[in-house]
RNA sequence: GGGAGCAUAGCUCAGCUGGGAGAGCACAUGCCUUACAAGCAUGGGGUCACUGGUUCAAGCCCAGUUGUUCCCACCA
């Protein structure tokens, strides 16, 4: 270890550590009926995807979890897998082949194309599982899933077939997005709306066979190609005589019925509404409810049919064309700006259309009632709780899930028509019409949405719709971890497909994160081509800097801003920890083999553990381990919260505060001076080391088992399975960190005194303490003098006789005196102490009026009450010890 | 239109059930004190957005205001 580099170089260990617990089979889930089971499922990414922060960032979240837990005991198990993403991967070959071939997925056939995509996937796959593996991500590999593998497959088709049988899934003719760059429709949850200024354009209809007329409103003047009515509210004064009469469609010619429908509203716009029942949802309705007509006028691309000179326009185009065709015709009324909500495709941003079409829907309102009910009694808990309110408003107000997309890459729908017009729905591909028997079927062309399939992903990835014995033990599975993103996509499905279909929560949990952000504050994406590679990150600073960096500084379900520089911050704490388990390990090379030290590594500690502190505990190691022992205590319970980045936060602040820079400088007197008492040092060092390792373990996980790996302990098992360190009341020393703390700030006091009147570090003085409690201080005399650099320190409870040339310091529990006079003013050090005086009375005055209310006395808890007591205290003696030294000074 | 989050040091953000304002980076000063200069020590810097309320006590709870971000929603 001596030889080790001074630098730590996560790129000598990460592969190799990683490969070790693969190698080692640790990863690996295993029912074992003597522990309880803790299982996770990944949000599986989309084949074609690369790891974006966003992934690392839920990625160390689940890693830590599932590590934390298996150091715990239980039966750990994390199921990998990747999603087929059905559009997201077919637009990428698709577009992959008209780049390089020309060609599209026409030309190839559904079966030519489908091998193509299998081939990509084949191809590139299984990269972000590599990319995973680089992050440190403990996935149990062997049991690695695809939303398209043969069991997967068997669970969509059970659910579907199951659903249709309920008659929870339907086909029908309804208003849906359509996307027409990825010629498919959508689900509600796959359109974005943003706000956009438009405009509104009034437009003149004439009513046939008089010279009235009326004038609606509209914001798409294209749809009125597609117009089939006008309707008005039954109220409206201004349009009674107008109702059932017809009016004539300009441009098309075509005679439309005036409707009374309350659904319009008398306040906006005209008053009178153009009615497109095939592309627009209200009107839609509308049309159902006073049987108009239909009339398509877009097809698959959004080009104008069924409109005569219009057809084959594209939609924009056809836009401008009917505004001039009606301005001409001097029917555009008028003009005014509109601010409106502009629907998009989530993959591709293209602005979707609502187009009347036949597809499927799951019918929610019956799913959604018991999923609902298990997050509002408890049986899920989202963490933080605000998502709550936002899952049971999307639950509530969910309407039926269109489920059908016309692409070819995902699971066929399981649905074969008939001339007869029956549809076959059924677990095995029937050969004939199950009503009337004749062979002459066709398998529906169209594939499921993908998160069709990830809905059923914690159940499926166990064995269902088999009895699986991993299914039996690991589900339900415990915690789900994701990004604010995909709560309705992903979240909200899992839950009601889980409820339906195991009778069961599918996790206990839900702990959601921010997104991750640019240092800007936006979200990073391709287009702004503000994404940071975390591969990049990983080479330049290590997989651990970059997990401590995302996990660090944010709390649950916040944004946070990812900043690349803050990975340095990162490394240099890899680094400090490296170092200090140098300075440990060359002490215990030092002590010749170090075997003996390592033999009864925590032998005192084991004894301290049982039967309360051993003798051979100075007052400095019954300090660390206590804060140690505290340390364990809060650790626990803030990943038991799910507050990864409060936990973070306090194993760095104990590392690098307490640890190296109290206790490891402390210990080197000790350590030079041999025999047992050196000994005693190195095993407190060397036990805390391998402890805080083992805490530190699921956030940092190579550094730690490299390390820990190094130490010449004769353990074989790796840190990843060692026990995770538990809170022990005998290891509670509170009297003695007290008392350390005095020590403490008695250093700090001379060292902000020395710094104050600018003594270099070299310039040694004598230490003189005067104290009321001089064992308190003997007790730290070795080390003091090195602290505080002082050549010598005395210690007792009189002042020197002699005080003339010190210069003073006050603690609440001391009086230190340095023979520095000569670098000082003594009229301006007065002064000094006089102000310090000052403030301790102000101070004080401010507790003694707490203390003296009467309603703060009665009304307080008792233990606030005493902690005023003992500032008063320890003002009182500060006081005391700054007079003293005042008169010192006369 | 409905709902939610955020506003704390120059920057980015912690601050969990109310009881002494914190970290990282940046800045200043002094240190190569043999684990670490990717380091050590010391220090400067905050009206906790604003207004009011509850309380013995408010960064934290309540009401409102302003600014900001996001989510949801079928008014053309």
């Amino acid at each position: 270890m001596q030889e080790l580099s001074k630098i730590y170089d996560p790129k000598q260990v990460e592969d190799r550590i990683y490969k070790m617990w693969e190698d080692g089979g640790y990863f690996k889930g295993h029912i074992d009926t003597l522990k309880k089971p803790f299982t996770i499922v990944i949000p599986p990414p989309n084949v074609t995807g690369q790891l974006h922060l966003g992934h690392a960032f839920d990625n160390t979240v689940q890693d830590i979890l599932i590590r934390y837990k298996r150091m715990q005991g239980y039966a750990a198990l994390w199921i990998p897998g990747t999603d087929h993403a059905g559009i997201a991967t077919q637009v990428r070959v698709e577009k992959e082949l008209r780049t390089e071939e020309g060609i599209t997925r026409h030309d190839l056939g559904r079966e030519k194309f489908l091998e193509r995509v299998w081939d990509w996937k084949h191809l590139y796959g299984s990269r972000i599982i590599e990319q995973l593996k680089k992050l440190g991500s403990s996935c149990d590999w062997s049991r690695e899933r695809f939303t398209m593998d043969e069991g997967c497959s068997k669970a969509v088709r059970e659910v579907f077939v199951s659903l249709y049988e309920k008659g929870l899934i339907y086909k029908g003719l309804r208003i849906i997005n359509w996307c027409p760059s990825c010629t498919t429709a959508l689900s509600d949850a796959e359109v974005e709306h943003e706000e956009r200024e438009g405009t509104l354009y009034h437009l003149k209809y004439r009513v046939k066979g008089s010279n009235d007329s009326l004038v609606v409103a509209t914001t798409r003047p294209e749809t009125m190609l597609g117009d089939t009515g006008v309707a008005v509210n039954p109220k409206d004064k201004r349009y009674k005589h107008l109702i059932g009469k017809t009016v004539i469609l300009p441009l098309m010619e075509r005679e439309i019925p005036v409707v009374a429908d309350e659904f319009v509203d008398v306040e906006f716009g005209t008053g009178a509404v153009k009615v497109t029942p095939c592309h627009d949802p209200n009107d839609f309705e509308l049309g159902e409810r006073h049987n108009l007509e239909h009339v398509l006028i877009l097809d698959e691309s959004a080009k104008i049919i069924n409109c005569g000179k219009y057809n084959g326009l594209e939609r924009y185009d056809a836009r401008r064309k009917v505004l001039e065709d009606m301005e001409q015709l001097g029917l555009l009324v008028k003009t005014q700006e509109h601010k409106m909500n502009i629907g998009s495709c989530h993959r591709c941003n293209t602005i979707v259309e609502p187009v009347a079409s036949e597809q499927w829907f799951v019918k929610m309102k019956p799913l959604a009632a018991p999923a609902i009910e298990v997050v509002k009694n408890g049986t899920i808990k989202i963490v933080p709780d605000r998502f709550t309110k936002v899952y049971t408003h999307w639950m509530e107000n969910v309407r039926d899930w269109c489920i059908s997309r016309q692409l070819w890459w995902g699971h066929r729908i399981p649905a074969w028509y008939c001339g007869c017009g029956y549809i076959t729905v059924d677990r095995k591909d029937p050969v004939k019409c199950e009503k009337c028997g004749s062979f002459d079927i066709t398998r529906d062309e169209d594939v499921l949405d993908t998160w069709f399939s990830s809905a059923l992903w914690p159940f499926s990835t166990l064995g269902w719709p088999e009895k699986t014995p991993d299914l039996e033990y690991f589900y339900p599975t415990d915690v789900l971890s994701c990004g604010t993103d995909i709560l309705f996509f992903w979240v909200a499905r899992m839950i009601f497909s889980g409820l339906e279909f195991t009778g069961k929560a599918p996790f206990h949990t839900v702990a959601i994160h921010g997104m991750i952000r640019d240092n800007q504050g936006r979200i990073m994406s391709k287009s702004l081509g503000n994404g940071i590679d975390p591969i990049e990150v990983i080479e330049q600073y290590g997989a651990d800097a970059l997990r401590f960096n995302i996990i660090t500084g944010n709390s649950p379900g916040s944004d946070m801003r990812f900043y690349p520089e803050k990975c340095e911050a990162m490394r240099n704490f890899s680094n400090k920890i490296w170092n200090a388990s140098r300075f440990v390990m060359m002490n215990l090379a030092g002590q010749g083999d170090g075997s003996s030290v390592i033999g009864s590594e925590s032998m005192a500690l084991q004894q301290s553990k049982t039967e309360g502190p051993s003798p051979c505990l100075e007052l400095e190691d019954k300090w660390i381990l206590s804060k140690l022992n505290t340390l364990a205590k809060e650790i626990t319970e803030n990943l038991d919260k799910y507050e990864l980045g409060i936990a973070a936060a306090k194993i760095y602040d104990f590392i690098w505060d307490v640890y190296c820079d109290w206790y490891i400088e402390i210990t080197k007197p000790r350590l030079n001076s041999g025999g047992y008492v050196s000994e005693n040092a190195q095993r407190v060092l060397l036990h805390v080391l391998i402890e805080t390792l083992t805490i530190l373990h699921p956030f940092m996980p190579f550094i730690t088992e490299e390390i820990y790996g190094s130490l010449p302990t004769g353990e074989k098992t790796p840190l990843m399975m060692r026990e995770y360190t538990k809170y022990t009341d005998k290891l509670n020393f509170k009297d003695e960190e007290e008392d350390f703390e005095s020590i403490v700030e008695a250093i700090r006091a001379v060292r902000s005194r020395r710094a104050e009147m600018n003594v270099p570090p070299s310039k040694k003085s004598s230490l003189t303490i005067v104290t009321e409690r001089p064992e308190v201080f003997k007790a730290g005399c070795v080390y003091i003098g090195r602290l505080a650099y002082a050549s010598e320190v005395v210690i007792t409870n009189a002042a020197p006789s002699d005080l003339s040339g010190l210069v003073t310091v006050a603690t609440n529990e001391a009086r230190l005196y340095m023979p520095l006079a000569d670098l000082v003013d003594l009229a301006k050090e007065r002064e000094r102490i006089e102000r310090e005086i000052a403030k301790v009375v102000s101070d004080k005055a401010r507790v003694e009026q707490k203390l003296s209310n009467e309603k703060f006395t009665s009304k307080a808890p008792e233990n606030i009450i005493n902690a005023e007591k003992e500032k008063l205290e320890k003002l009182n003696s500060l006081l005391s010890n700054l007079k003293e030294s005042l008169n010192a000074m006369k």
